[in-house]
Parts: structure tokens; C-alpha cells; sequence
DNA sequence: GTAGTCACG
DNA sequence: ACGTACGTGACTACA
């Protein structure tokens, strides 16, 4: 059976074109969108070898999608002529390797698309059409299935889809789709939908009643806000589908599909007057390179199954392995049988945490004895970056890819290990940074359990109660708006309703929160957008977010990023389970969802004013390391300190004050934030922070002093020397402040992520150590929580609480509080 | 993609 | 005179 393969030129190029850095060659021209847009095409003509290939493009002239609607696809941002220029060159090295190419006036690159892919279904022919973007999921059928290249916020990747993946991600067929966006409209072609329906709405409608066409006649059954919206929104549903429906009859003769032979003269010419000398190396064409490098590539053979004795340094890109071995590299696919390969192999990699994961999911044992992207991060965290051109270019002065990435690794190895040693920063990454890496891979690996179910009812309890709200906001207007538009919103709240604007935005009045707060004595609207506001988040990212992330095993596996953040601390992402609401009682009812394994327990730790202590250590501050010492509750030691009464005399309300002057201080403090958080005057604000660097003396010489040694130094560092550089230092203004605040913060956030990672690694060692089950399952920050079969929660609550707080010794105690509950909710 | 907003430590 | 607390990630609107 025949494959044909067709891809919408306009898309990829465009996604190419701002995913990758722009660069210039010598000639001025710019070839980054050129260079993404083969990288793509060669990707999948490799994976899937089409017989037939066509590039679609858009030619420029209006459709017939201009005459149903004026404002389609106006006031649409121009296309830079960076990118424009680009066209013309991919045109020309299509033409010259032999693929087909089309476009027609009148028609747009997904029209072409939806022509071809339903004549070859007839044909019988198997259609994978490669895009960015989501329109021609429409057009999946049996034999029709998309290729998607979407950007995560983990780096690009190809998402298949096919009847049944569609089906599992919106729960729609293919014809659905065109219904989905006729509701939901898409802003960027300036296709308007339903106003005030976005993607969550638009599914649960089409989930309950199938066509646009019976949402509609069951529109009687919709209540509140939501009817109003659909009713208002009707006529343009209509034009939204026709102008969202994608062409697929026509008499249009498409020639030959087929693949020609390549024109090898006229490629090798076009590769090099416009110096695509990496797409050269993927075509196996060599071209005069005007780069000078120390640097030969080794030759590059496929992985057959045998992996020579040695050390191997590994790159991954895209679903494919490089290792570097015996002066060669091997290509190898992600697979089982490559991680069984490695199973007891001391290995070197870049980001070697899901190569960790992995091998271990499948039993097999991880040996990683160096992570190039960890150490470049303990060294620098704004250094660490998988992308491997940068590294190559920055750090060896050498031009590679991705593949040849891998056969550098060792020198790069080489250097970082004696920057370790000269940063005096070996414990920091032998001790904790590395060994962290596998304990965060079994992390994410064993992951959360969380309740589906119960999400999905409380999203459901939380969109009642956001139908009511939502009401109540457009009757106090008196007109129906987006209450989620920053924009919309302050048109009614300083232009209809005329109420004071406060704080500015770089594009308007602001309207957020704060702003909001001081709205409600003036009018009871704000009190129902702040509602609003909160319902609609626990809603969006947290009720539906979650739900949709329990995994078939009933578990929520976050990753979790070890090389992100400018302190040192990890970050969770996909979801974030870092940021699980707690602060308000609606919200807190979240952790609920997350709970142990039937007949295991959470066990929840968390240190207690670590910074402060951290804070008292490093500045040698000793009335605050008596406070401390003394077991005395820090903010009411503070207040009487600062406010010069015994402890006995201190408020809630002076607690509360001299709690915000302690997290102001960790901050790099000022006195106008300082007044804004306490609603004080800045003059009083100001006072109080007098008044508490004269009590700390040591605190205040600790400011002077770290600020003084990153202008010296241009760093600086915490107890186990991971450093931050701060570059803004020699700003001016605004940035040299932040700059300041920077010195004073960093070590002190930085140190309290140190301590706990180095907790983990001590904690994850004991478990296995001693034979136990339970097992380490999320950080955050100064939390740790552990899950642990119930006749093992008592020992694992006192190995937990006792690896925290002896993970360092300070000049002060740590100290932790810890709970074991059935569930979150309950464990806090 | 950027801006604004808001969830957490 | 001017701008205003450290560190994250996710969602919606809009271009």
C-alpha cells in the first residue's frame, strides 16, 4: 500500500522560524526556519518513507474565506521578511532533491491538504499529513492521520494523531473538530467563535450534545451566563464552521506525487551558497566549510545491538540516541533494548535523568558517573541548557549538532570537573546535585496518587458555582463581557462604572487582585470578580488541569526540572505539584484528590523557618541565633525585638507585621513594597526596617557585605558553593538594584534548596539501605513526603524528620514538623 | 509568542 | 527623580 506524506510548508516553516534563535550566516542570510523546516521533513521521511510527498504553501491572495468575513485573518501581525526571505529557499532545495511542491491562488496550504489526503483515502492510499498546527485534525480518517509538531514547555515534540488519539485527548471525532473551533473561534485567524467559550466550555458542550447543530436546538437546556453567550454567539458559530472547514473536493490536477531522483549538482551548489552545512552532513553531502574547527567529526553508524567495551557519553534529541564510544558515534532509537544495553554501564550524559528513569522503570541498573547539564548548572545555573549548538558554541568554541554533541561530551567533561574543583563546589555536585538526580527519576517514576473522580465532581461543584458568579459580574456591568480579559474589565471598571484606577500595566490599568481589593468599598463588583478570579483558576489549572493528568495507573507523574531555576531550587512541571492551592479553604480542599496507596500512609515534613535560620547562620546574626536556640517563635521574637516590647505584650496584628519585615529581609527588602504588603505608610515601613537592622546587626552587615562581594566578584554563593552570577550588579538603576536583591537572597534560597536536596539523597540511600517500601514521592521546596506502607510510617516518619534536620549542622538547630495522614488534606 | 494574572514556597 | 521583594509554572486573552 502506498504512503503519501503531505505537509503544510507555511506551518512548519513558521514554527521552525520562531523555535529556533535566528542566526546569520556570512552572507546575511538567515537560514534557522531553512534548517528547522529539513530537520522535520527528514525526520519523518525517515520514520514513515512515504512513496508521495507534496509541500503545501499559501500563496498571497485572498480566499474565499475574505468574502464570508471581512476581518479574516486581519490586523494579523505581518510576517517578518526574515522569514519571508526563506521561502524561496526552501522552494528551490525541494525542487532540487525532487519532492513535490504546491500552491494555488484561492486556496490555502490546508485546503491543498484537505484535497489530496480524501482523494488518497479513496485511493486507498495511507495520508500522514505533518503540521503545526491543529486545524487538519479534521481531516483524520482510517487512513488519514496527523503529525503534529507542538513546543511543550520541555523542548519540541511530535504528537501523533489518529482516530483514536484524538478520540483520548479532546473525546471528539474528526468532524467534531470543525464544531470545536466553530465554538471556540481562533484568535489568530481572527475567526470569532462564541464569545466568552473557550476550549473547556466548547468540549463539555460538544461531549454532551455531539453536533454544533444540537447544541443549538437543545439551547433551552443551557442555564445563566452560558446561554446568554451561546445565544449572543449563534450567527457567528455559523460563519466561524464554514470559514473553519477545511476544502476537500476539487478537480485540481496535482501531477505527480511520487519522489524524483535527486538533483545532486544543484542541491550541493543551493546547500552551499546558502551554508547549510549541517543539513549537508543529513543529506550525506559534503560542501566547503567556512567554519574552522579543532574539531573532526567522527563517523556516525547505526546501532546494532552491541555496545563496545568503554565509557559511553549519550545525547538525546528527538526520540533518538548518540553515543559516543570507541572514537565512533552510534545512532540508536529510545529503546528498551538500548537502556538494557546500558544496564551496569558507567556511562556520561546530557540530562541523563529520563535515560535514569527509564532503566530503572525496567529494573536495570543506572550508573550516570557524570551529567555534563548538572555541573554546568552547580557551576552557573543560566549556563545549563540542553540545547546542544549553544553549549558547543559557549563552552568549546566549536560549531556542532546535535549528533556531534555527543562525541564532545568528554572534553566538555574534562573542563567542568576542574571548574568543580576550582570552585571548591565537589560536595555540592558528587555528593548532592548528581546522586539527586536518580532520587528525583524514581520520583517521578513511582509519582502521586490522585482521584480522578473526585476531580472531575469538584470541577463540576466549582463550574455551578462560577455560572452564578459569572451572572452576578454581568449584571452589576449591566452587559455581558469576558471577565478574563484584562482588557474588557477595566473598560468596565474605569470607563463604564468610573471607579478610581490604581497601578498601571504596560498596557493599561492593571486589574489585578490588590487593585481589586481596594475596589470593594467603592463597589460590590470587585468582591464578585475576585470570586470569580479564584473560582475560575481552581477550575481551569488545578480541578480540570489534574484530572486530566491522572495517569492510567491512577497516579500523577510530575517531572521534575533539576537545572532551571537561578537559585538552585527544582521546579515540577506537567503538572506543577509544587503549587497545589493551601492558603484558602475552597482551595485546600484540592488535597483531598492526592492521598497514599490503599494500606500505605503519607508521611509529610516540613522544615521550619529554614531561610531565617539559614539567614542567622550565614550572617553570624547572634540575637537572632538566640531566638532560635531558645525555641522561641521567630515572628513574636521579632516583634518585641523590633517594636521594643516583652513577648507577652505582642498582637496578632504586630506578629503579623514583624512576619512580614522577615520575609521582606530574606527578599532584599524595600520600604515602599514593605508599605504596600502592610498597608502602612512608607515612612512607617521604613522605620521598621531601621529599627530591625539595629536589633540584627548581623543581618544588616550580612547585606552590606554579600552586596559588596558580588560587585567584587560578579557572584555569589551559598554554604556548599553553588554560585549565581550577577551581571546586573553593573547595570544601572532599576536592574542594579535587582541586582542587589539578588546578593542578598540567592545564598539564602540557594543553601535551604542544598539542605534539602541533600536530605533526599540521605533519605532515598536509608530506604533502600534498610530494606524498606516506602518511598520518597514529592518536594517542595522545604516539604518532603514520603509514602509508606502502613506498618512502616512510624519508622519512616523518625528516619525522615531525623535525615532533614541533620542534613547540615548550622550554628542553630533545623527543626521539623511532621504528620502522617491517609491523605493530603489531612497531613497538613 | 507575549502580557496579565494567580497558585505555591 | 524613579521604581519598587526572591524563586517558580499554568491558564486565558490577544496579536
Amino acid at each position: 500500500m502506498k504512503t503519501r506524506m503531505l505537509v503544510d510548508g507555511n506551518s512548519i516553516l513558521n514554527r521552525a522560524f520562531y523555535g529556533i534563535p535566528l542566526l546569520t550566516n556570512s552572507e546575511g542570510i538567515h537560514t534557522n526556519a531553512v534548517y528547522g523546516f529539513f530537520n522535520i521533513l527528514l525526520r519523518h521521511i525517515e520514520e514513515d518513507r512515504p512513496d508521495e510527498i507534496c509541500v503545501a504553501f499559501d500563496v498571497k491572495a485572498p480566499t474565499y474565506r475574505h468574502e464570508l468575513y471581512a476581518d479574516y485573518k486581519a490586523g494579523r501581525r505581518a510576517m517578518p521578511d526574515e522569514l519571508r526571505e526563506q521561502f524561496p529557499i526552501v522552494k528551490e532545495l525541494l525542487d532540487a532533491m525532487g519532492i513535490a511542491r504546491f500552491e494555488q491562488a484561492g486556496l490555502e496550504a490546508d485546503d491543498i491538504i484537505g484535497i489530496l489526503s480524501r482523494r488518497g483515502d479513496a485511493e486507498g492510499t495511507n495520508c500522514i499529513i505533518v503540521t503545526g498546527d491543529r486545524d487538519t485534525l479534521q481531516l483524520i480518517s482510517d487512513r488519514v492521520i496527523v503529525r503534529l509538531a507542538t513546543t511543550t514547555p520541555r523542548g519540541p515534540a511530535d504528537t501523533l494523531y489518529n482516530t483514536a488519539a484524538l478520540q483520548e485527548k479532546y473525546g471528539l471525532s474528526p468532524d467534531q473538530m470543525i464544531d470545536l473551533k466553530a465554538l471556540m473561534g481562533d484568535s489568530s485567524d481572527r475567526i470569532p467563535g462564541v464569545a466568552g467559550v473557550g476550549e473547556k466550555t466548547a468540549l463539555t458542550l460538544l461531549h454532551q450534545y455531539g453536533t454544533l447543530d444540537n447544541v443549538f436546538a437543545h439551547i433551552e437546556d443551557l442555564k445563566g451566563a452560558l446561554k446568554t453567550k451561546m445565544e449572543n454567539g449563534r450567527q457567528s458559530a455559523y460563519l466561524s464552521k464554514k470559514m473553519g472547514t477545511i476544502v476537500t473536493e476539487s478537480e485540481i490536477d496535482f501531477g505527480d506525487l511520487s519522489i524524483k531522483a535527486t538533483d545532486k549538482d544543484s542541491l550541493t551548489a543551493l546547500l552551499n551558497r546558502y551554508q547549510l552545512a549541517k543539513l549537508a552532513s543529513k543529506l550525506h553531502l559534503t560542501v566547503d566549510s567556512p567554519a574552522k574547527t579543532t574539531f573532526a567529526p567522527p563517523e556516525t553508524t547505526e546501532w546494532k545491538g552491541e555496545l563496545p567495551d568503554g565509557v559511553p557519553a549519550i545525547f538525546v534529541a528527538e526520540q533518538t540516541a548518540y553515543l559516543y564510544i570507541g572514537s565512533q558515534i552510534l545512532q540508536a532509537p529510545l529503546s528498551d533494548e538500548l537502556m538494557k544495553a546500558l544496564s551496569g554501564r558507567s556511562f556520561i550524559a546530557h540530562d541523563a535523568k529520563p535515560l535514569i528513569r527509564r532503566m530503572e522503570h525496567l529494573g536495570y541498573e543506572a550508573r550516570c558517573e557524570f551529567d555534563t547539564m548538572l555541573a554546568l548548572y552547580v557551576l552557573d545555573p543560566s549556563r545549563a541548557t540542553k540545547a546542544p549548538e549553544v553549549i558547543c558554541k559557549r563552552e568549546l568554541g566549536i560549531t556542532a549538532t546535535a549528533e556531534h554533541f555527543a562525541a564532545l561530551l568528554p572534553r566538555l567533561k574534562e573542563a567542568l570537573e576542574k571548574e568543580i574543583k576550582e570552585n571548591g563546589a565537589e560536595f555540592l555536585y558528587y555528593e548532592i546535585e548528581l546522586p539527586l538526580c536518580t532520587v528525583l527519576a524514581r520520583m517521578e517514576d513511582v509519582g502521586f496518587k490522585a482521584d480522578k473522580e473526585f476531580l472531575e465532581r469538584f470541577s463540576e461543584e466549582l463550574g455551578q458555582i462560577l455560572t452564578s458568579l459569572e451572572q452576578q459580574v454581568h449584571d452589576l456591568a449591566g452587559k455581558e463581557f469576558n471577565i478574563y480579559s484584562p482588557k474588557q474589565l477595566s473598560e468596565v471598571l474605569f470607563t463604564d462604572l468610573l471607579l478610581p484606577a490604581g497601578k498601571k500595566t504596560k498596557t493599561g490599568y492593571s486589574t489585578d487582585n490588590d487593585t481589586l481589593e481596594k475596589l470593594t468599598k467603592y463597589h460590590p463588583i470587585a468582591q464578585a470578580i475576585i470570586d470569580c478570579r479564584r473560582v475560575a483558576k481552581l477550575k481551569s489549572t488545578y480541578a480540570d488541569g489534574l484530572a486530566e493528568k491522572v495517569d492510567a495507573d491512577g497516579r500523577i507523574h510530575t517531572v521534575f526540572m533539576q537545572a532551571v531555576t537561578q537559585t538552585g531550587r527544582i521546579s515540577s512541571v506537567e503538572p506543577n505539584l509544587q503549587n497545589i492551592p493551601i492558603r484558602t479553604d475552597l482551595g485546600r480542599q484540592l488535597r483531598k484528590a492526592f492521598s497514599a496507596e490503599k494500606g500505605h500512609c503519607l508521611v509529610d515534613a516540613d522544615y521550619s523557618q529554614i531561610e531565617l535560620r539559614i539567614l542567622s547562620h550565614i550572617a553570624d546574626d547572634k540575637a537572632m541565633q538566640q531566638a532560635f536556640i531558645d525555641n522561641e517563635d521567630i515572628h513574636t521574637s521579632t516583634a518585641s525585638q523590633v517594636f521594643d516590647l516583652p513577648m507577652e505584650m505582642i498582637t496578632p496584628e504586630l506578629r503579623r507585621r514583624a512576619k512580614a519585615v522577615n520575609f521582606g529581609i530574606v527578599y532584599g527588602i524595600g520600604d515602599y513594597s514593605l508599605g504596600q504588603d502592610l498597608h502602612v505608610s512608607r515612612k512607617e515601613a521604613r522605620q521598621y526596617i531601621e529599627s530591625y537592622l539595629e536589633t540584627y546587626t548581623g543581618v544588616r552587615d550580612f547585606m552590606k557585605d554579600t552586596v559588596s562581594f558580588g560587585k567584587e566578584h560578579g557572584y555569589v554563593e551559598t554554604v556548599f558553593h553553588r554560585r549565581r552570577y550577577v551581571p546586573e550588579l553593573n547595570a544601572g538603576g532599576h536592574l542594579k538594584a535587582f541586582g542587589e536583591r539578588v546578593c542578598m537572597n540567592a545564598p539564602i534560597q540557594g543553601t535551604a534548596a542544598d539542605l534539602i536536596k541533600y536530605a533526599m539523597v540521605k533519605i532515598d540511600r536509608r530506604l533502600r539501605d534498610e530494606g524498606m517500601k516506602t518511598r520518597l514521592i514529592l518536594q517542595i521546596h522545604d516539604e518532603l513526603i514520603l509514602e509508606a506502607p502502613d506498618e512502616e510510617a512510624e519508622k519512616a516518619e523518625a528516619l525522615l524528620k531525623e535525615e532533614m534536620e541533620s542534613a547540615a549542622t548550622l550554628k542553630v538547630p533545623l527543626l521539623v514538623e511532621s504528620k502522617t495522614a491517609k491523605n493530603w488534606f489531612d497531613a497538613k
